[in-house]
RNA sequence: GCCCUCAUAGUCUAAGGGUUAGGACGCUGGCCUCUCACGCCGGUAAUAGGGGUUCGAAUCCCCUUGGGGGUACCA
């Protein structure tokens, strides 16, 4: 039988990362195994939905490299693939169910639901309307009672099922509840939307979160009065925030957009996600969309929750960016140029050659970017260094000689700065870090800068080059 | 409370009863080097606790502890 798998996210405020990954391994899954990825939008709860989710949920999901076979926007032969425009459906399947004795109808208002709590608060339905009679039905129905139709679970036994990553589940039939399946709005719960929709869409593979594992027997039950075959289910352990945390939407950080405007690769985020829950067997670490299609395996799955660490993402993203083409990465980082103050100032591709090895969130630019425009009066024991042998008295020598050869440089590019002067320090007797060194606190009054100070130089240009060179000559 | 479930370093993970418990992030030492990075080489650090089973347990069983989830007309 062919593989079709879901994902099937309630349409509220953003995609987090916990949710991306099970779509991403629903998506694995499906096109490990040559199937059908298919997005399916659980908005029963209209008080939660939220305008514009579904674009955002397609944007999100096309990003991240995970193509969607059949949903809302792009159709589909099991459609519609949007809950809400299915009601009549579920409300159709409730009342096959009531005939098949897997159901009811129940009248019982607030007030008497409430009465039903426990000294823990705890409530439990009571199955008090499951006898009523045909007539006192017929006749509440006819006075237009508000109602909803409940599950009729057994009242002894135990049902269990095989989870692909956790194993054999086993409840007892006594602990599940009547849970309501159809609301008196007309919409069906999660409860049941999902079992009639797996089912009518042909989902093989149920794969969702952990905190389904302990209901999945309810839905096994529906299945098995309805003749429906069961499907395969594969639940994955949450993903949190810290110990005992969840990641949560609360945790604004853990987006997926937020990501990527802070300088984070599509591609990056999506690996580094994959990770957390699944252990390709081997040391590999960095991969593409088409080799986790390649070597996913549901042995590989991980029982336990993880944490988010976005320290070891940021370390994989800095992998990313190295491994972009200078292109590329100009490509990438610009955007953030015109944010800094090199804005319409320098040329972004030479900052971009001296930062691409050095950092790993398109967003440090900004800071990194921002020595060069801070130029000002500073202390000159700054020169004096003892590992080099080199301080003021040297500096204001050195420096003597460079003006001369960077005023005559022609032309004046990087490769010749610093081949003038390694000669120059040659020529001198110098060592080539005594003189660069000194230059570099001449250009920009930092002892540390990214890049080298011919590279600096370099971006500088002559003119201003010079300008900072007299100035700091003054200052010695 | 009851039910389900999880447990290897600070973090992500590997080890189908027999390994000096492996890799990665982080932290850290060194090399490279005009600084800072990159890169390369090294170091640090773990089987939650207690009982069994076995010649032998991270691995199998039980208990304890700790964590997560469920117990909704939320999903």
């Amino acid at each position: 039988m062919k593989v079709r798998t879901r994902f099937a996210p309630s349409p509220t405020g953003f995609m987090h990362v916990g949710n991306l990954r099970t779509a991403l391994y629903a998506y694995l899954f499906a096109r490990n195994n040559e199937g059908t990825f298919i997005l399916r939008i659980e908005d029963t709860d209209q008080e939660r939905a939220v305008e514009g989710a579904i674009p955002l949920i397609y944007r999100t999901l096309e990003k991240a490299g995970i193509t969607i076979d059949e949903g809302p926007i792009n159709g589909g032969p099991a459609g519609p693939y949007v809950q809400s425009e299915r009601k009549n459906i579920y409300k159709e399947y409730a009342e096959k169910l009531i005939e098949l004795g897997g159901a009811y109808y129940c009248f019982c208002d607030k007030e008497r639901l409430e009465s039903l709590g426990d000294e823990n608060g705890v409530h439990r339905y009571d199955k008090h309307c499951l006898t009523l009679t045909k007539e006192q039905i017929e006749a509440n129905l006819k006075a237009g009672l508000p109602y909803v139709i409940r599950q009729n679970m057994p009242s002894s036994g135990t049902t269990e099922y095989e989870d692909m990553v956790f194993g054999k589940i086993q409840v007892d039939a006594a602990d599940l509840e009547d849970n309501v399946l159809l609301k008196s709005d007309g919409m069906p719960t999660y409860n049941f939307a999902n079992v009639i929709d797996d089912h009518l869409m042909g989902i093989t593979h149920v794969i969702r979160g952990s905190e389904y594992l302990s209901s999945t027997p309810k839905y096994n039950l529906l299945y098995d009065c309805f003749g429906w075959e069961r499907p395969t289910y594969m639940h994955l352990p949450p993903i949190m925030k810290d110990a005992t945390r969840k990641l949560s939407k609360r945790y604004g950080d853990a987006n997926f957009e937020d990501f990527l405007a802070k300088g984070y690769l599509p591609e990056a985020i999506v690996n580094y996600i994959a990770l957390l829950g699944w252990g390709p067997g081997g040391d590999e670490e960095k991969m593409t969309m088409s080799r986790m299609i390649e070597i996913f395996s549901v042995k590989n799955l991980t029982k336990s929750a993880s944490i988010f660490s976005e320290e070891k993402m940021r370390w994989l993203n800095g992998m990313y960016i190295r491994e972009l083409t200078p292109e590329t990465f100009l490509t990438f980082a610009t955007p953030f140029f015109e944010k800094s103050v090199i804005a319409g100032k320098y040329p972004y591709h030479k900052f971009a050659k001296i930062l691409q090895p050095r950092i790993e969130i398109l967003s440090e630019i900004i800071d990194k970017v921002s020595f060069i425009e801070n130029f000002g009066p500073y202390d000159t024991s700054l020169y004096t260094n003892q590992k080099l042998k080199t301080d003021p008295s040297f500096a204001k020598i050195a420096l003597e000689a460079t003006l001369p050869v960077l005023v005559s440089l022609e032309p004046f590019n990087h490769d010749n700065i610093y081949l003038s002067l390694s000669s120059l320090a040659e020529q001198k007797g110098w060592k080539k870090g005594q003189l660069l060194s000194c230059l570099r606190l001449a250009l920009t009054g930092l002892e540390t800068t990214p890049g080298g100070s011919t590279e600096i130089a370099d971006i500088l240009g002559r003119d201003e080059s010079l300008r900072r060179l007299l100035f700091s000559y003054n200052l010695l």
